[in-house]
DNA sequence: TCGATATGATTCAATATACGAAATATATCG
DNA sequence: CGATATATTTCGTATATTGAATCATATCGA
């Protein structure tokens, strides 16, 4: 069965996860801030006037663990908390300036490490590398990848890829 | 200077990250481990006989960290602790026939997601990916990626990002 | 050989993470 | 209005994570 070219790109792929892993933590310790932390901090600064809820959703986190770091990123005063006016339920979640400077001045790791290396390869073929992660990134981030249905319904049976030849 | 290949790639390279993220704690859960555990025993099984320091060093825990963790698989029976022979300081961590079997049920997610969707790619396509997402994993992981001495030394070109503090 | 120093691992104390279950407040629907 | 759903928080508990201190073994220099 030549499920070569799906595993050839899974073991590369998990490289680059491998490679990227460490980092966080790193980062996130440059910034004084935990991983945790960052995250959450990163996607408030990203869409202001987001709630608690849709955070833990698309982090994958109970709604408990954001109201507990966003407990925390407030203490900091790098995050405020607003009753929502059109929902009075909701909690409107924005950063502060301060925030913004946190992680305006956190390092970007994948950016160092791309000034360093990337630049240095022929244009055709960061051109290249641009097209092939940009369309796996389609297709893992597609139709709001979550993982919970594959995992929830019994994984997949198919164990060979079908792979077109 | 074309940054802008650069900064695409980056920013694709986010998404894939972002995308593959979440996976991990449910990946965990389904295995009934924590992500930490998990790393960790996929860590002793790839390669027998490893000491807690080494794995500490590989990903970026603390010593104390790997300790607490190891004491745990040890509890679950996945993972065995010998005295090193050679070096009686060192501990010697082996995967119990439980903590492989473990390791082998635990559903591969990517597998999953790629099963549905990269197989439905024309091969031409599958080609590119591969050989982007290869090249990416060899420029970010080229001489052991570790991020610790950018951050730590700032050893990067002062091209702009100034280390927070 | 001995003593100084280095190295590998653990323990300890403190903080942060993460979750489920229950509680609270507000919305919405009939 | 009352029933039910939704958004968030509180609470209790287990785990993660670290730095500092500790213990055992190695190794190096004289």
């Amino acid at each position: 069965m030549e499920v070569t070219i799906a595993n050839a790109t899974l073991k590369a792929l998990r490289r680059i996860l491998r490679a990227t892993d460490g980092g966080n933590r790193k980062l996130a310790a440059a910034t004084g801030l935990t991983p945790s932390q960052l995250l959450v901090l990163r996607e408030v600064e990203a869409r202001d006037e987001v709630t608690p809820g849709s955070i833990a959703q698309r982090l994958q986190f109970s709604h408990a663990t954001i109201t507990a770091i966003t407990d925390r990123l407030v203490d900091l005063g790098l995050v405020t908390r607003t009753r929502g006016e059109r929902d009075k339920r909701q909690i409107l979640l924005n950063a502060t300036e301060e925030g913004r400077k946190r992680l305006a001045d956190a390092p970007d790791l994948l950016q160092e490490i791309f000034a360093e290396r990337f630049a240095a390869l022929p244009t055709w073929e960061q051109a290249m590398i641009l097209a092939g992660t940009e369309r796996l990134a389609v297709i893992l981030g597609a139709g709001d990848i979550d993982a919970a249905p594959l995992l929830d319904t019994g994984i997949i049976d198919r164990s060979g890829v079908r792979d077109a030849q």
